[in-house]
DNA sequence: GTCTATACAATGATAGAC
DNA sequence: GTCTATCATTGTATAGAC
């Protein structure tokens, strides 16, 4: 405003419109690609809900890829956050799971339409899409589950019989059900109530055998 | 040829050439559906895998849409009748519900591409894309192993304290798994065997009290 | 950093001959 | 039923002013 020489003003309006740009963006290829899917999602109609405009996509992200990729990116990244977190946590292996269960309904819960976005990639097609690894996250929450899994083996809280990876196979299906009911627009969503007790139904099956748990016999 | 009426050669070639020039289309988009996605695949690339051109995919399908919804209703139309023939089947619901996994699991095997489109269809966006309702199979496929479920609890084999319902959402978690498993690249598939081991885990969890069971101790 | 204006390829679909 | 030729539209991405 008043200052005398010309681009010389060190201003901080250019790098705080530039983070509003870029979230802005962000927030409105979430929406696009989750109405329209990555393919079919114009980079025209994004920087048309963004407020912006093309160029402006370009300088922040460079290709309507690397949008893509941003945003899985940084989910990602917080969803694996919190489930280190969740494994961090103390407790017996059953309400260790369970917590993980509840975070991981809540953290979908709060970012559905990425959560869509990320599914929609993951079973997308091969080419068309950016290369993303959703195995990644996939590893990450199989080993999160197995790691809880064997320390409640080694605490005496789960039957050796049954191999750890089966155990977590099972796990890894029920919070698959419950985030696609979470998900998807043709289900209603699961309940946590209900998730707490097919879970327990999972551990009555593999709990060490009957006669060592004491408590059991009714 | 030897016909002298111009137009009047009732020939059995036009027919023939018609269903060949259908089912060649079909298989082709069902290729590049698969490794481009519906909203990218393009009509042109699927005539020339065909080997047919534009104006035949128009006339047998009428637009882009209804060639893919044709592909997920033959589909669709099979995976049901397999449905219907494995929980027809006798024995045990734990034979039964193996059967029904075995079979699924085959036929998954069978028709990957076009699993993959279904899967891909399911998870991507609603506009864009034309509609189906996949809820269908999904109902079918539960309603399925919640029958054989009620029925293993009518004949003393499964725990009545276990609502049939839950139970049925451990197994439809656990068939979703293997099937992801099976039709995504960045996973080897799980074998049969192991599907039949995570079986009877969930499985010891549901039977009946232990005491009732008989045959249960060692 | 953000704009206007534009380049240029590819798309789904059709008209009309045969 | 199947073809050749074509249309109008939309796509991503960029050059250059400010």
């Amino acid at each position: 405003m008043g200052t005398i020489e010309p681009g010389a003003t060190a201003d901080v309006a250019p790098a705080e419109t530039d983070e509003r740009t870029r979230s802005r963006l962000l927030r409105a290829a979430v929406c696009i690609f989750d109405r329209k899917g990555y393919a079919a999602a114009s980079v025209r109609e994004i920087v048309e809900i963004a407020g912006v405009t093309k160029p402006a996509l370009y300088y922040h992200f460079g290709s309507k890829e690397r949008l893509l990729t941003t945003v899985l990116d940084e989910a990602c990244r917080e969803f694996t956050a919190a489930m280190e977190r969740a494994v961090a946590r103390k407790g017996t292996a059953r309400q260790r799971l369970e917590a993980l269960c509840e975070d991981l309904h809540g953290l979908f819960q709060e970012h559905v339409p990425v959560v869509r976005v990320a599914h929609a990639t993951f079973f997308g097609p091969v080419e068309g899409a950016p290369p993303f690894d959703f195995t990644l996250f996939d590893r990450r929450l199989e080993a999160a589950v197995r790691r809880i899994v064997e320390e409640g083996q080694a605490a005496g809280e789960i039957a050796t019989a049954a191999s750890a990876a089966d155990v977590s196979l099972v796990i890894m299906g029920v919070i698959g059900v419950f985030a696609v009911r979470q998900i998807h627009y043709s289900f209603e969503p699961i309940g946590l109530d209900t998730m707490r007790r097919v879970i327990g139904l999972i551990f009555d099956g593999v709990l060490r055998e009957q006669g060592q748990q004491g408590e059991r016999r009714q």
